[in-house]
DNA sequence: TAGTGGTCTAGACCACCTC
DNA sequence: AGGTGGTCTAGACCACTAG
């Protein structure tokens, strides 16, 4: 019953599930090469392989001398970076809150229906809820679900765990498909990100998949003058930025 | 004076070359790992990674039995991807067109040196023009180029060749870094993009490197009503998706 | 049948870090 | 001095593809 796996492939799955699982922490140190020649009866460098992947994709960092340690959880996945508003902000040292107005069921109507691809009519929750930073509001989030993917929706205290946090915890999310347009908000939109009219609004629209299923899709409005997207690209194939993966644009206030 | 540079990067390095230069074209046959173990005399494991590590990278695409071949060059680099207009138009089947509104040399000011880190008064190049998709304005590209970095800038006819195309056939840029924001635009830019009155901008700004160094700062804005920033993200680790894999600006009606 | 990539092994040498 | 990662070698077996 071997699953036909390559070796390397079944190294690197442990050491992930021991990441996921939380066995490992950051900064933990992963068993090194040698240890697991000894304890997985593999050669040094299948062992050398799977680590120095799980480096490459970003799990792990190694330091010839010191051994091999499990990154910090933030510069990690920008895929989960991106999603959960409550680390972007705590990691900018501010504090966030937030503001349930709604956290209903629904039957999933046209634009939604295809959009998580089911049928009409199927269960799913509806979440509306405004993001505050330092108590200045940064973003409306719209948001619906599977009902069958996460059935304790309902019961959820989103005050405490923020949507994302709570859906990421029921299963890690592997596929995310983002559009980001600019647009001029609704009067209630306006309102709840207290912004002054004529204001544009920054939007983004995303799904996530999970288990090679959509299962949420979310409108997530901010205010055009309190909130911008950043990115930084190196092409495929440079070194790894250990440091200045972070570098941001300099206030660039036009 | 070896530079003590690993056996197998200069095998990738070797083959990127084949592939940048143009000797090697789309889908040509890549050499084989035993054709490098006897060329290069290197052993089989090392030119297993170095092919291994560009199909990773996505230079080149294997095929156990076959060969290796050059991947396609469109679903290569995301960067470049991102970076060129016209080739986003072309991918969507539509005609690019551009006007170009300025093309001079400026001194760098505050800003735009703080961006490009360099001097005040800096020799610069600025540039201005309007990109349009089947004769509508789609982005007005606000570009300032480190003039010594492409001292035959003002001699360009940039009717024919996007400017970023220009700029990454002098060398291929490594690193950009970009923010996303949702403004009102001024009048001059709402007239160039023939948008209504209390519509919105998308704007993205852009730095980009290469060797090392800031060589173009750029602002591109665009009509929020016919734009949208569409992205796809897998975790690290993922397989690669082969065709999904690009992340592109996609021109949205709405 | 010959060639390809995919994987794995059991050694090896080196630079580096920590003790 | 001993452990770590970084690299490299010279073999090997396999599944797959082609002529």
């Amino acid at each position: 019953m071997s699953a036909a796996k390559p070796r390397y492939q079944e190294l690197k799955d442990f050491i992930i599930a021991k990441i996921s699982s939380g066995e490992l922490q950051p900064a933990d140190r992963v068993p090194s090469e040698n240890e697991l020649v000894e304890s997985k009866r593999v050669s040094r460098m299948t062992a050398n392989r799977a680590l120095r992947e799980l480096n490459d994709e970003g799990y792990v960092e190694r330091v010839a001398g010191r051994g091999t340690f499990v990154s910090d959880y933030r510069s990690r996945s920008d895929l989960l970076e991106v999603q959960n508003i409550a680390e972007e902000i705590a990691r900018r040292g501010n504090t966030h809150s937030s503001r349930v107005l709604r956290q209903s069921q629904q039957h999933a109507r046209g634009e939604i229906a295809k959009a998580l691809h089911v049928d009409q009519g199927t269960a799913i929750f509806h979440l509306l809820l405004v993001h505050f930073e330092n108590n200045v509001p940064i973003q409306v989030e719209d948001r619906h679900v599977l009902a069958s993917f996460a059935p304790d929706c309902l019961e959820q205290d989103f005050d405490v765990v923020t949507p994302s946090g709570y859906l990421t915890g029921i299963a890690p999310l592997q596929e995310a498909e983002q559009a980001v347009r600019a647009v001029m908000p609704n009067e209630a939109v306006r309102k709840y990100l207290e912004m002054d009219t004529g204001e544009a609004c920054l939007v983004v629209i995303r799904r996530t998949w999970t288990k090679g299923r959509p299962v949420t899709f979310s409108r997530l409005h901010h205010p055009g003058s309190r909130y911008e997207l950043t990115g930084h690209y190196t092409p495929p194939g440079s070194p790894r930025t250990p440091s200045s993966h972070v570098v941001q644009l300099e206030k660039l206030r036009q």
